[in-house]
Order: C-alpha cells, then sequence, then structure tokens
DNA sequence: AATGAATGAGTATTCATTCAT
DNA sequence: TATGAATGAATACTCATTCAT
C-alpha cells in the first residue's frame, strides 16, 4: 500500500478507537497522520472509503498475530485453543472499529469487498483444519475454508457476547472461551476417540 | 410500552430501514409516527437512545415469529432446521437495523442493556435445549441458556456472512444453511444414534 | 402584588442567577415557583414581561435595605457612605439580573417603565440629599432628584467597573470605594468646612 | 486585525443594530459580511465570542470622534463639555450595542477583558485630566486615570438614565447634559476661583 | 503532489407558547 | 384557575468536500 495511504488508514484507526464511531472525523484522521485536509482526497475519494483499507489492515494485523502466537505444528486440539485466545483478543481491543466497518461498508454498499478482505484469513484458518482432516483430528466430511468461515463466526460472536457483559469481570471471559472451544471441538469432531 | 413511544419505535426502524444508516432523520421519524419534532424529545433524550427500544421491537418480532413457526412438540432436529430458517430470515430482513442498533448502543455505552433485551431471545432457546436434554437429544453437558447464546451467535454470523455475497443467489443461502446445521447439529451431538 | 405572581417573580430571580442570563428557561422558573408551565400564562402574557416585575422587587429589596441600614439622623456624609456601602453591594450580587432587566425591557420597548419603577429609589436618596440640603450639609443649587439619579448612576458604574477587575479582589473594591465617595463629596460640596 | 475578522466583527455591529439583541442570528452577519456560514467560525468560537471584538471596534470609534471633535489646547472646562457631548451621542447612538456586549461578555465570562479594551479610552481621558491638573485647573489630589473612569461613568449613566425617558425630547437631553457637567466641575473642582 | 482556507448544505435540539382537560 | 403534554418554528454549529495557490 503507498506509504501515505498506509498513514491515513493507521490514523484512521486510532482516531476511531480514541474519539469513537460517531466523534471521528476527517480533520482528526489527516492530524493524526499528519497530512493537511485536501490530502486526504488525494488518496480516497470520501469518509467512507477508507473503510475498506482499514478492514484490510486488521485482517493483516490479525494474520500477523496468528503466524506469531500459532505453531501450525503444534495438535490441532491446541491450535484451536490459540484461535479463541486470539480471536477473542482482538474482538475486544478493536470491536467499535468492526462495527465501524460493517456500517461503513454497509453504508457505501461495499459489503461485497468483506468477502475478499477476509478471505486470507478465511484461507489461514482453512489450511489448518485441512492439515487437521489429513491428520484425521477432525471429521473428513467437512469443508474446510467453509467450516473455517463458521468457526470463526462462531467464535467471534461469542467474544462479542461476552462484551454484553460487565467488561471487567475476566471470569465471565474465561467461561466463555470454555464453552466455545467444548462447542466447537464437537462441531469438529475433534478427539472423537476420547469420548 | 407507551402507546406514543411504541409509535416513535415503529416509524425509527421504518426510517432506518429505508433511508439507510447515515440518512435517517429525526425529522423523518416524527413524521413517521405522526407527532411533532418536540414531542420526540418528550419520549426520548437523544436520536441514538431509541436504539434499545428498538432492539426491544426486533426481539419481539423474533419472538412472536417464533410461537408462530415453531412447534415445540416436534423433535428437536427439526426445531433446529426452524430456527436456522428464522435467523437467516430475519438476519436478511433486517440486518442494517441490527448495525444501527449496534452501533447505536456501543456508541452511547448501553450495549449492557443487550444483555436484558436479548435475554428473553435466550432464554426461549434455552428452553428448547433443556427439553431436548430432557429427550435425550443433546449432550447432557450443554448449559442450555449458555448453549442457546453460542448457538444463536454461530446461526447469525453464517446468516451475515451468507449476506455480504450476492444476496439474490439462494443457493448460497441453501448451501450455508445445511453447512451451519450440520455444524450445529455435531456441536450439540444431536444424531447420537450414528455414532 | 398577587401571591403567586410574585411567587413567579421571585423564583425567576433566583433561576436567573443560578442559570445565568441565557441559559434560565420558563421551564425552571415554574418549577422553582411550584407551579405547571400553563399557569405561568396566566399572570405573565410572555417570558420577557416578567422583567418590569423582577425590576420592582429588586427596587423593592433595594429600599428594604435601606430602611434597615441607614440612619435618617446621621450626619449626611455618613449617609452617602452606607449608600456607597449598599450599592457596591447589590450591584455585586445582582449584577447579572440587572443587565437581564436592561436587556430584557429594552427588547420589549418597556425601557420607559424603568423610570417609573426606578422613582421609588430616586425619591428614597433625592429626600436624604433634601434633608442635607436643609442642614446645610450640600449645595444649595442642586436639584435633589435630578442629582440623586446622578448619584445613584455614579455608584453604580464605579461598582460594575470593579468587576471588570479580578472579583476576588477586595482591595481593588475598597479603593474603589474611598475614591467614588471623595469624588462625590466633592461633588455634592459635603465638606466645606474644608474650603 | 484580520480583513476577515474585521468585516465580520463590523457586520455584526450593523445586525445588532437593526435585528434588535434577541433577533440577531449568525446568517444574518455572514450575509452582511458576504463569507459563508462556516467561515464565521474559523474566526470566532460562538456567537457571542464577537462581543469583545465589536466592543474594541466601539471603543476604537469613540476614541476616532475623540480626536477629531477634542481641541487638546483648549481650557478644560470646554474639553469636559465636548466630553459630555460625546458620551451622550455614542450613548444614544449605540445603547443596544453596549447593552448587548455587556451582557455577552459577562455571559462568555470575558468581563475581565473590558478592562483591556476600555483601557485606552480610560487613558484619553485620564491624559486630558493630566494635562488640566498640571495647569491647576483640577484638584491635585485626583489620580487622573482612576478619575477618568469615575468621571466616563458618571456620565454614561446619566445619558443612559436620558434616554430611558423619551428619546425624542432633546430638551430633557439637554437639562441632563448641564446637570451632569456641573455634577462633574464641583467633584473635579474646577472654576475653582468661583469659591 | 500538497496545502488549508473557505464553503454551505444539513440537522439535532431547544423552549416559548398553546389548549384540551 | 390550574394543568402539563404537545407543539413546531427557529438556529447555532459541524464537517465532508472543494479549489486556488
Amino acid at each position: 500500500m503507498d506509504d501515505k495511504k498506509r498513514m491515513i488508514t493507521l490514523s484512521a484507526i486510532d482516531v476511531f478507537q480514541q474519539k469513537g464511531i460517531e466523534k471521528a472525523t476527517v480533520s482528526d484522521i489527516v492530524k493524526g497522520a499528519g497530512i493537511a485536509q485536501g490530502t486526504f482526497y488525494l488518496y480516497f475519494p470520501s469518509k467512507l472509503s477508507v473503510m475498506p483499507a482499514i478492514a484490510e489492515v486488521m485482517i493483516e494485523k490479525t494474520i500477523k498475530t496468528f503466524h506469531q502466537k500459532m505453531n501450525v505444528n503444534s495438535p490441532f486440539i491446541e491450535q484451536l485453543e490459540k484461535l479463541v485466545e486470539i480471536v477473542f483478543d482482538y474482538t475486544n481491543t478493536y470491536r467499535d472499529i468492526y462495527a465501524l466497518i460493517y456500517v461503513g461498508m454497509g453504508t457505501n454498499r461495499q459489503l461485497h469487498e468483506w468477502e475478499r478482505i477476509y478471505d486470507p484469513y478465511y484461507n489461514l484458518v482453512g489450511d489448518i483444519l485441512e492439515k487437521a482432516q489429513e491428520n484425521n483430528e477432525i471429521r473428513q466430511q467437512l469443508q474446510p475454508k467453509h467450516t473455517a468461515a463458521l468457526l470463526i463466526g462462531l467464535i467471534e460472536s461469542a467474544a462479542e457476547q461476552t462484551y454484553f457483559y460487565d467488561m471487567q469481570d475476566d471470569r465471565i471471559a474465561q467461561q466463555k472461551k470454555i464453552e466455545v472451544l467444548d462447542f466447537a471441538e464437537h462441531a469438529l469432531l475433534v478427539r472423537n476417540e476420547l469420548r
């Protein structure tokens, strides 16, 4: 991505997190990026059109985190646990941003781009599932990439629900993680020899 | 709910659906409700504070649909199918509204109210799961209400993913429904006679 | 004055002092008076029409203070000192109210009423001057009532100027009082024995 | 002063005079200044914050008038007469504006700025008094600048009192001028040869 | 490419006033 | 007389976008 475009996008993420969805302005964004008001429009045709770029950066970050934290050679069950950890983590941190992207792209009729943007993420998790299939750790009938989408959706929604409760209470989050892990394991029939 | 408050809420739902999230104005809402501009503020302190009321109405609608379409005496597997149908249906119809509620309540620091509002919904599905447990149709270890939340989250996110794609293509939706159903059945160990 | 009309007026004074000129509303006033919104309009045709009533009450208060603090038999010079004290005191306390009355009556084309309202005040001070003339304490050529108006204006404006400075600093106020007293004494030729 | 800021200020004075205190709108002001609505807010943070700028322009005008009409070499008594003329004149013409400035700055907690703004005015009159002292035309004990403030306050309040009455009646104004002049002369001990 | 002053359409919110009870 | 829910006109202020430099 063009360097200045990236600066704008990163600043936008910052601003949205600090000011919240309603109060963020282009003026704030350009200030954060250290450029002039007009320069913004050299890189993005409108305010909402930053959204896909933001989404891309977010996914990029997520994938980077994956590669850092995930040991692809560890048993699938451990990778699944890690997945839950990671998804809960970024959902909590970036909840507002995700809502924003969702609304912003929806308004802009760009929602279909979401598919393209999430694609590498689904592929990443899909690959893990595929390898788990080869190792006979999960059911053979599962279509890896489709299942990846369901799995990510499940965990993300569980993470979001955690924040309907008091965010401070970490025990609720831990409990939720255990439950979603159990749910997912059965869905995928992980370690079915254990039952 | 107070009659006039309800009128405002219903009109707000309409306006948000028609005009989209960004373009809806209080002026439109009061016009739809047949009241004066100022009257709005007798019932709601601000534009965004209608959100919880909208959420309540939406959940109310959903629950009503449930009672209409769901045969509580049919086998659990059929009820699950119905659940998927219903969730996909309202997600498709009210996708924008849900996004709006989410953002609106988040912005307003009212997200915790979501818990209270979703509660009857989780209870409804929780009851179904509990009965299924009694009939030995699903795993006994599952905590019904918690599982209900996960299940609803799973199906909703699957539905959302579907409608990020071309909404017209019904085959994709059908395919997604089958996948999520399969995923959920295994998670709950519904067809345990097969194993 | 009608009891309820008085209640409204007193509440209005309170509200204006607490909320300031811009923020005071009829709603606040009726709340303070313990009556309903509509009742206000049974006693006053409009919001601004309370102003003369407020002015009247203010003058009434001032005159009452005079009768309490002023010894009409003491030498004129002492009465003048007292006058300065009193005027500084009420100017400081009710500066906002006076500004409000001024603007409110000006807007309403009721400014001529000011004459009628201030009249008893001018008479009061005029009487003091007249008696001082009889006692040969001030110049004989002075027209008592006209001079009263000038004198009051002089002291009020001096008091107002005090508040252009830091209001906390009492020494400035004391200094100003001494200066205005000296100014007035010479204007009236009070200490004629000095010449 | 920045050219555009000055345009806005001048237009604001116009609008306040024509429309009166309550009815003046920012929209009117910008129309008069020939600029866009938003431009106003590049120069002033709010509607009321124009007040100090208005006050500055008013004082500027007054001082200019002084330099035109006042012969600094004429006897003090004539300069005092001129001072009364000028103060009565601008008080009559700009009565509304002064009330507005007073209220506006009071509301805005900017009243202390008044000191800075009036300062050159007090200095101007203070200089006249100082010179009169050198010429032994007034009492030596007087502190020139402080006395200037009292004197201006006296004359302004006298002028204001005049214009609360029927403004058309010029005889009342003339009478008041004579009285205030007499009052001031004695206060300053002008014409001390007469005593 | 970059700037940032200027634009002006757009809207939530307020509050004096009314009127059916 | 008294009420207070309902009214709706009126307006300050915001901010995405433009364009001359």
